[in-house]
RNA sequence: UGGACUAUGGUGUAAUGGCAGCACAACAGGUUUUGGUUCUGUUUGUCCAAGUUCGAAUCUUGGUAGUCCAACCA
């Protein structure tokens, strides 16, 4: 008893440092003692497994200390924002196994952001600037130097309210006006140099319609919109780190306009930066992931080499896989490179208990048990997962001509090869041993046919079959009853370790842009498409994304396109190979 | 002398001033009707330098290295 106590005590996992500040600031009362966070995604395209980092973390607090986690869409852009998105993301976030509170968007607040901005311009702290974005950018100074005040800055508060006013007519050009926070131009901080708030873009957006013709800018729409929903904990990436002093700065105003000036300190929404996912020989920015799509360098967001949450459930993930390796990577504040071998463990791991296992053949040649009555045929049983007993079992059929993997045969092999060669014995998974007495070639020798003889007494379950032999067992299907299909080899779609920075280097060097420099980078193993594979019939009936280990290669699942008449399947990852290694 | 943030085996992560641990990777071996799984074992680490302390991965100072910030993107 006291043992196991122990043991329980010792695996108890350690918080992150998120958790801690998260239980930290429940002891100390902070917001009445609740938590409630909210997941922020543009809608302006398919979320990635970096997102599932954030998407884990959202949630996973808020149902870890009993709070509510919502989904916003950070609806102020529209000119890159859709509903397709918005729907792929919902979409996303439930096969990841989360449920939101609310679905709340940036845009639900429009009305509420503009009558603050039009407070603060009252108040003095914002103005209409007139000038272009280049003077702008040019007056904001660099890290290094201090801004300069624009010309505008002490422009009359009713000229800015007339201003501001005019800005949401749709009369005037984009680029023309913008509504300045009054900050300070020579802080340290850029974000402080009379950040730009709202911005004229005169297009309609897919929620307010035609109502706004000026729209908020992030800075001026976050924390606001945590605010107004009662959100206590505003998780984020590092990137976010500088704007924080802003974010903070905000709320406070925000508060003081709503008559909570006294109470500053309490009842608001805290920023908390985690670092994101990177992950070797994967490139996440959304930016990117658009021209590969775009460019038809992949055949779209769901490609299985995208690292898209949808990719990944085509290529095979499971959810859970996916979780695991989050789970196991964790949330600190150090900009980590994750080896992809991690991700890759886990959803070996996790589809090892749980995919079925199957016989298929990707590089056929034909095997012919030459001692086996022609025209018999025989029902094998096969273990459909051996991690699981209760998954029972299926029929598979044996006959004497087979299909075998033209790698499970060599004419002369070293004493290393355990497979099929002259005079190795070997068994055939679920059938017999059978021992190797030769092959065919033709004019260019090539072998064609590969001949053995089987042992009648050795037959899977029978007496005979304990006999231990030196060869390794084989897989097999047989020629009069599997079905042919087509099988894609995926592989990882980037040849360097680093994509983002090699990008970087390539574009400098060449004076390229984007796309040019991506096509340099593409792995050309990352598909390998095999049309003339065959697949026991049991494999048949497999329902599209279905789990299956094809026994000694695998991890595949079942394509959404494929049909009984044309099946397809994807490979998830290889098995481990230390065959294949060592040669 | 711009600012902010960061630094623990090859990679990721733990330690909350008190035995540097875990996972992945790698390597060696056992088991195995998957060269898978599983089991056993091995290798490898606190960026550097001073300081505080009985005691420092942890605190302080100074270096070094890396990341982020100068979008009318988020």
């Amino acid at each position: 008893m006291t043992e196991i106590n122990a043991t329980e005590t010792t695996e108890k996992k350690s918080l992150n440092f998120i958790e801690q500040k998260v239980e930290n600031d429940l002891k100390e009362g902070k917001n009445g003692g609740r938590v409630q966070t909210r997941f922020p995604p543009e809608p302006n395209g398919y979320l990635h497994i970096g997102h599932a980092k954030a998407i884990a973390l959202d949630f996973g607090i808020a149902k870890q200390y009993g709070g509510v986690c919502n989904l916003r869409f950070d609806d102020t852009n529209p000119q890159k924002e859709d509903t397709e998105y918005m729907d792929a993301i919902k979409q996303d976030i439930e096969w990841l196994g989360y449920k939101w509170g609310n679905v709340y968007y940036a845009s639900d607040y429009f009305q509420q952001l503009w009558d603050f901005a039009v407070e603060l311009i009252k108040q003095g702290k914002a103005y209409v600037d007139e000038q272009s974005a280049e003077i702008i950018a040019e007056q904001k100074g660099t890290p290094t130097q201090p801004g300069i005040d624009s010309p505008f800055r002490n422009r009359p508060i009713e000229e800015s309210l007339r201003l501001f006013e005019e800005m949401n007519s749709g009369n005037v050009q984009p680029g023309t006006l913008v509504l300045r926070a009054k900050i300070d131009m020579a802080n340290p901080n850029m974000h402080f140099r009379d950040p730009i708030i709202y911005r004229v873009l005169n297009i309609p957006h897919i929620r307010t319609g035609n109502k706004w013709n000026a729209y908020p800018m992030y800075d001026f729409a976050h924390g606001q919109s945590d605010y107004f929903e009662g959100v206590t904990h505003s998780l984020c990436t590092l990137e976010f780190v500088v704007h924080r002093p802003l974010y903070d700065l905000f709320v406070d105003w925000l508060k003081q306009t709503q008559g909570e000036a006294d109470n500053l300190e309490d009842n608001r929404p805290r920023q908390t930066e985690f670092n994101k996912l990177n992950l070797s020989y994967t490139l996440m920015s959304k930016r990117n992931l658009l021209a590969l799509v775009k460019e038809g360098l992949v055949d779209g967001w769901d490609d299985p080499r995208m690292p898209t949450i949808c990719g990944f459930r085509r290529r095979g993930y499971s959810p859970e896989s996916i979780l695991k390796f989050i789970d196991k990577i964790g949330y600190t504040t150090f900009d980590a490179l994750n080896e992809m071998a991690l991700l890759e463990s886990a959803v070996r791991d996790d589809l090892n208990s749980r995919a079925t296992r199957v016989s298929a053949v990707l590089n056929p040649v034909k095997l012919i048990v030459t001692n086996y009555p022609e025209g018999q045929v025989e029902d094998m049983v096969a273990i459909n997962n051996p991690e699981n007993e209760a998954e029972g079992t299926h029929i598979i059929q044996f006959s004497r001509e087979l299909w075998m993997e033209r790698d499970d045969f060599m004419e002369e092999a070293s004493k290393k090869f355990q497979r099929m060669a002259p005079g190795n014995e070997v068994r055939l998974k679920n059938a017999y041993i059978v021992k190797c007495t030769g092959c065919k070639k033709d004019e260019e020798g090539n072998i064609v046919e590969v001949y053995c003889e089987y042992d009648p007494e050795s037959r899977s379950g029978l007496e005979g079959s304990n006999r231990k032999i030196k060869g390794k067992t084989l897989h097999w299907v047989s020629c009069a009853h599997a079905v042919q299909a087509e099988v894609r080899l995926y592989d990882r779609l980037w040849k360097v370790e680093n994509p983002r920075d090699e990008m970087a280097a390539i574009r400098e060097a060449q004076n390229c842009d984007a796309v040019t420099a991506m096509k340099q980078m593409i792995n050309p193993d990352c598909l390998h498409t095999l049309t003339n594979c065959y697949v026991e019939q049991f494999v048949a009936t497999r329902k599209p994304l279905d789990y299956l280990q094809f026994q000694r290669i695998g991890y595949f699942n079942v394509d959404p396109d494929s049909t009984p008449e044309h099946l397809i399947f994807n490979r998830t990852v290889g098995l481990k190979d230390t065959w294949n290694k060592n040669k």
